[in-house]
Formats: C-alpha cells, structure tokens, sequence
DNA sequence: TCAGACAAGTTGTCAAGACAACATGACTTG
DNA sequence: CAAGTCATGTTGTCTTGACAACTTGTCTGA
C-alpha cells in the first residue's frame, strides 16, 4: 500500500473511508488474523490526516469486532466472530455438523388459519443421525410477512437465507421459552426439552413462531448470544 | 448542577467519570425521556474538560443507547430500551418481579483455585417465591479479570451494575448449553432444566461461567436474544 | 398571517500538539 | 544464560482550535 486512497473531495467523511479501506484489506487478506496492522501514526502519515482521525476509523473497526487495539503494542486483527443467526437458533450449526444430522421437511408450508399467530404457512423439520431423531421443529410463518412462501423450494434450504434474499427480511430479536415436556409422539418418551420461540422482524412483531422439541443426552443444545449493541 | 463533581486526580478517566455522572443524572430522572441535555460546549466548561472529553463521555451513552445526538439541536434522552443483559438472563427481570422472588446470596465471593475457568470467585444466589425455590444459580467470576470483588457488597446489589460500575465492564457475548437433569441436593427431584452459560468480554474470553438450575413447571424460563448488530 | 431569510446555537469532522501508560526489544551485568 | 534496565515505539487520554453542516428561533416583508 503505496498510496493513500482516500478522496479529499468526498462528501463521506475521511475516517469513514479509511475505515472502509482497512476493512476492504482485512477482508482481502492483506492482513491475516493476529497480524498488527500498521500504527495510527504510521497511518496518518501515509494517507495524510491526523492521528485523531485514523483513531475514528479504527475506533468503527474496534467496535465491529475486527479490530484490537493493545496499548503500547498496536492494533490487531481479530478472527471473525460467527453472526448469530436467529433462525437457525436451533443450536449452533456446527453441533448439528459435527454429528452429521440430516435435515428433513416433513410438509412443505401449508397454509393454515388457527396458527398461533393466526394465519401462516406451517412446515415441520426433522433433524436426524442413523434414523434417531436428534430434533424436531415445528415453524409457522406469517402469512402476510412472507407471502407466496409455498412458491418456494424450501427442501434442503436455509430458511434463514430464503427468508433474507427473497423477502429480505431478517430478524432482529426473539423470545424463547424453555419447558421440560414428559413425550412427543414423534419423539418418544421423555424428559425432553421444549424451546418455543418467537422472532420479530423490527417493529414488525411474532412473525416467526417455532417450537422445537430435542433430548438433551443427546444432542447438545447450545446457543451464542449477544447483546443489543446500539 | 452548579459544580463539576469529577475527580482530577482519580486514575479513572475523565470522559469515564463524566460519562458516569451523566448516566446517574438520567437514571435518578433529572432528565427526563426526551429532554435535551446540556450542549457539549455548556458541559466542556461547566466541567472544566475539553469538548473531545465530553463527546468521548456521550460517545459512550449514545453506544449505550441512552443518549442520541442531533447535529445542531442537542443531545437527547431516549427511552429506556429493555437491555438484554447477559448477567441476569436467567429469564427476564419481568417474570421474576411478576412472582416477586426474593433473591438470595447463599455465600459471599470466596476466592477458589479450582473452579471451571481457574482462579475465580464463586458465589451462589438463590430465587424463591414463600420458600419455595425457583431458580439457583452458581456463578464463577475470574479473579484477575474482577480484582478484590470480595470488597464490594454484592447482597441485594446487581452483579451487572457492580461489574459495570466498578470494572467498567460489560459481557457482550454468552455461550449457554442446555440439560436436563434428574434432581439437585437444594432444589429437590428432577427434571430440572440446567443452564451452562459462558460470558465474554471482548477478547476476554470466559471471565464468567454460570450454572443455573430451575423446574420449568413452577417458573417460565424465557429470554430476549438479539442478533449482532455490526 | 405566512413564508423566506438570517442569526445564533449545536453537533460533526478534523487538525496539531503533548504527556501518561504501557509493550517490546536490545543491551548489560552477574 | 538469565535477569534487570533502558530506550524506543505505540496506544490512551486530553488540550486548544477551527470550520462545515445542520437546527431552531426570530424578524421582516408581502
């Protein structure tokens, strides 16, 4: 990096666009996870602007999580954090992998008028290894939020990904509540472990209901959670 | 608010202190949901600090989501959102306030050597509503990362706030890992539902593990998760 | 009375500068 | 060779200053 590329003449403020550059060469490889990027004086010199202003770009980057800064030691790349992603909060994605569970709609969405949030498309999964069921899932969907959704293939597709590039809609929020439940015909006999949630759309609210039933001796359920960061 | 309450010569920085001060005032209603406060310029003298120093304080409560700031009106108050706090998500506050539990600490912070993140305090609280118990809770707090926590008060006080206060620190990612278990020695005969919660504070990885146990018939475990928001 | 213009106030961006508090590496001494 | 010290580099905090971009209120003219 020879030159600074930051356009003087721009309405976008100057910290804004060397935040930009510096994670466009993160996210390119220029600097690997661990690496020490160069240091704020360094960096004002070279694009021409004062230490302040490279401490605003890297202030945005520290509070993204790609950025560490380390007093006395300079500013470091961090590994990626996995998103949360609330539709798949079904455990993490990767307990699923791990034991290489398959993935089964039991029926396609079905529309339905006496759903607990009147009317939505319904559909079941089923989550198995070798022919036991690890978990069970049932969904509803409002139907005015996600119109048309029985158009759409859903057999071995994300939900969570439909969802975002079709209605481009994703959720922000959900509650979930947790029971112990004595048996499920699908399932068998229990104790296992209910979680219904429910996932909100910014202002637009229960437009996502699910239940979902697992054994926990089994399958481990485990979540990441955040918090609101404003 | 005639004279500047910060300390010149505490090792807590200035925009902290101010910042501090600030989220007391609104907390203890001197300003009310959307009242203006102060401009940064009024705040930089009254307090005999920078502007850069206030604006680093309302940096921070405009993060927090306290405050928002107009470009040329003001900086105003917004309502309260219900934080998700990630020290007390053993369900929401409501439902605990809704049966008016009565929250105990079984034992003081004592220091151990052997807990599950290694040295740390660990203490235990207790909810119950006419000596029944709803909810325990086990919680491990690293020693190095929380100094001399034995020292603070923590019966009746809020873990969150004292961490927030004291350590100006703040969880913003949690790893919990749901079971089911057959009985515990305080609470009785299962199924109980056990939560195993992992907290982060930026990089600092599991600075506090949590166990909590509580029977899903008696008390409705439920929680407010979010997304990241980068 | 209403609309437009202008002034004053406020936040947003940016600069140069300084010192404190730390980290790291190199050098010296035992 | 290991430990201690010192120098250099780096981030954290804070200052004064300036101008741009906006908001709000007031005044004037039609």
């Amino acid at each position: 990096m020879d030159k600074s590329a930051l356009n003087f003449d721009s309405p976008v403020p100057l910290y804004r666009q060397l935040a930009d550059l510096l994670r466009r060469e993160i996210s390119e490889g220029q600097h690997a996870v661990g690496d020490r990027i160069e240091s704020e004086h360094s960096l004002a010199q070279r694009h021409t602007v004062g230490r302040p202003t490279v401490r605003q770009a890297t202030d945005m980057l520290v509070r993204e999580g790609v950025l560490q800064r380390r007093r006395g030691a300079g500013t470091f790349v961090l590994p990626t954090t996995e998103r949360v992603d609330l539709f798949s909060l079904v455990g993490t994605s990767e307990a699923l992998r791990a034991v290489e569970a398959r993935c089964e709609l039991l029926s396609p969405p079905t529309l339905r008028h006496n759903t607990p949030i009147g009317t939505a498309y319904a559909l079941q999964r089923k989550y198995s290894v070798q022919d036991e069921v690890l978990l069970l899932e049932d969904i509803w969907l409002d139907a005015t939020f996600f119109p048309r959704l029985e158009q759409h293939e859903l057999a071995g597709q994300s939900l969570s990904r439909l969802v975002r590039e079709v209605y481009h809609r994703e959720p922000d929020r959900a509650e979930q509540r947790f029971a112990i439940v004595d048996s499920d015909p699908l399932m068998g006999a229990g104790p296992l472990l209910s979680v219904h949630r429910r996932l909100h759309f910014g202002e637009h609210l229960d437009k996502v209901h699910a239940v979902l039933l697992c054994r926990t001796e089994t399958f481990q359920f485990t979540q990441t959670i955040t918090t609101t960061r404003p």
